[in-house]
DNA sequence: GTGAAAGCGCTAACAA
DNA sequence: TTGTTAGCGCTTTCAC
């Protein structure tokens, strides 16, 4: 193993110097720093983390609890996963996995100071992991936006405002009953921040509009055309806006066969990652989840915090409208 | 912060006792231990982790190269990682996710002894990660099997069994004429090792059975009906083996309009997570890709690997064939 | 059965 | 502009 004393040694300068050179905290010579230079790249040296943060007291490192239960959309935490890990690669800084969904995992991470700041996903309105970040003292970001949001930063895409969004363009589309085809029960049961927060919106922008909105739970499998054809039973409901990746497909292909049964055509907004919309058939329109960028501009709140800039309490990326003929989806920003 | 001198001091004894007792590397009495823990309790004393793994050179901690590349099936990598990160847990270790889907993220942290091991995986048939692997000292485990698996320990689903098998089935059913619906063409271009290894294995199997088989990258969008249009324009092919977990639902779709058209039923087998192939209807059998338990098993070499116990070279999960009827699916181990 | 002390490899005062 | 050195908090010899 080559350490830093082994450096100093064949560029012939001191320790110290060599720190300095790769840390950049001090100004070294032309000459000195090429010599440090070539040493490092000669021996082809990496410092150890664990020596370098034991000194610095800093690891570099992230703790991510990522939700690996049931009812989540694999596709979204999967791309906002990516988004934290490129952006905070950009920083210099590693991701650490965390399981075990309760406080009790973030606060091993904390208190072994294995990590420089925590980054938690999947919140619930209430939910029991607040408080325990609060007492912690490590830097934490959610994201998420809980109910009362307090001290610690949030980061989320705007679902409430989607909702509304939804709601408003199917009113402005005619439609006077509406149907919102959501997550899962299970999701819902646990009060899940953004299922609650969508849901709100569009039951708002209904009553804006004065029309009618109902919300269903939706099983993220085949079973969910049970409910489309129980919801469009109900013949007054002219139009959906579903936000459930895994049973889009099935809905599409039930609402598909009621509209030839019947003659009809349902209007169908999808809340989903523009890529996954554009590969279904049938939308109306879509509404992009920013997914990637959510997970950078998460890190990124976590850059700041950790540089001891001031950060805001709560972010929201907004929400836009696309026509599903549009292509690609989305419109330039 | 609390350090390990905090509590000796609480506890009235020297930090190597303290040391000692965490460890449990020699004798402690019964009285002594007793106050230790107490102290550790009462002040709620975690190592330090960058301390420790500098003092005792090893970090517990293993780095994961999962893909967040297109193409791939992000259930089931999230199956696989869940079941990594659960069965790292339960032997003390974390899980650092590296990304770059290069040998550089997998040298860096190898070479900054951030990790004890590796953990590799979306491995393809001729790897060019694999030499940087074998020079790296670091201990190595692929998820995957690349042609002429080396050095390097592999743990994988069979899928070349699974191709196998399927391709029986159908021909035990009576079919002449069957295809393989598989990954997206992305997946079969960088060589991908399952995809070609389930490839390899459904061809054999067809031939083994005097049968016909092809294969056809399949879309994992909307998109792929076309392609299961046109294979089913040659109407000789009377049953699929669909691996693509994305495209399943428009597969199932389409193939049953066909159906309907014709007045026929194609059989289909399906190589999905048991939990997905359930919530899919029209399926004939299913095969499970126990993708939990494939996470679990790597994980567990990794812990041999570390332990300096002898592990096999390849260690490959075996498929099993469940009748769709079957609930929950899957026979009793 | 217990303690003292020498590192582990690095950072960052302090000194020159 | 550079070097010397005291830690960072822990593990593990070595000594008793």
């Amino acid at each position: 193993m080559t350490t830093i004393a082994d450096v100093a040694h064949a560029a012939g300068v001191s320790i110290s110097t060599v720190s300095y050179v790769m840390s950049g905290k001090r100004t070294i010579s032309q000459e000195t720093r090429l010599r440090v230079e070539q040493a490092i790249a000669e021996l082809s040296y990496s410092p150890h983390a664990s020596a370098r943060s034991l000194a610095s007291r800093a690891t570099n490192v992230i703790g991510l609890q990522a939700p690996l239960r049931s009812g989540v959309d694999v596709n979204v935490v999967m791309q906002i996963v990516a988004g934290i890990v490129r952006e905070a690669r950009a920083f210099q800084y590693d991701i650490l996995l965390l399981t075990s969904d309760d406080a009790a995992g973030l606060e091993r991470a904390a208190r072994a100071s294995a990590v420089d700041a925590l980054l938690v996903m999947d919140i619930e309105s209430h939910d029991p992991r607040l408080s325990s970040l609060g007492a912690l003292a490590t830097p934490s970001v959610l994201i998420g936006l809980p109910d009362g949001a307090g001290a610690v930063p949030c980061v989320d895409f705007d679902f409430e405002s989607a909702g509304r969004l939804a709601a408003h363009r199917l009113a402005e589309l005619g439609h006077t009953r509406i149907a919102l085809l959501g997550a899962p029960a299970e999701v819902l049961e646990r009060h899940t921040s953004y299922a609650e927060r969508l849901t709100r919106g569009f039951l708002a922008g209904c009553a804006e509009r004065g029309i009618t909105g109902t919300v269903h739970a939706t099983p993220s499998s085949g079973a969910s055309v049970d409910v489309v054809q129980q919801v469009a039973a109900d013949a007054e409901v002219t139009a959906f806006f579903v936000h459930n990746e895994a049973a889009l497909p099935h809905v599409m292909g039930r609402l598909a066969r009621i509209g030839r049964e019947r003659g009809t055509h349902a209007d169908v907004i999808a809340l989903a990652p523009a890529d996954l919309a554009q590969s279904v058939s049938g939308l109306t329109d879509a509404i992009d989840i920013p997914a990637e960028e959510l997970g950078r501009a998460a890190a990124r709140v976590v850059q700041e915090l950790l540089a001891g800039g001031e950060t805001p309490r709560v972010q929201l990326l907004p929400p836009r409208l696309a026509s599903a003929s549009d292509s690609p989806l989305g419109v330039p920003a």
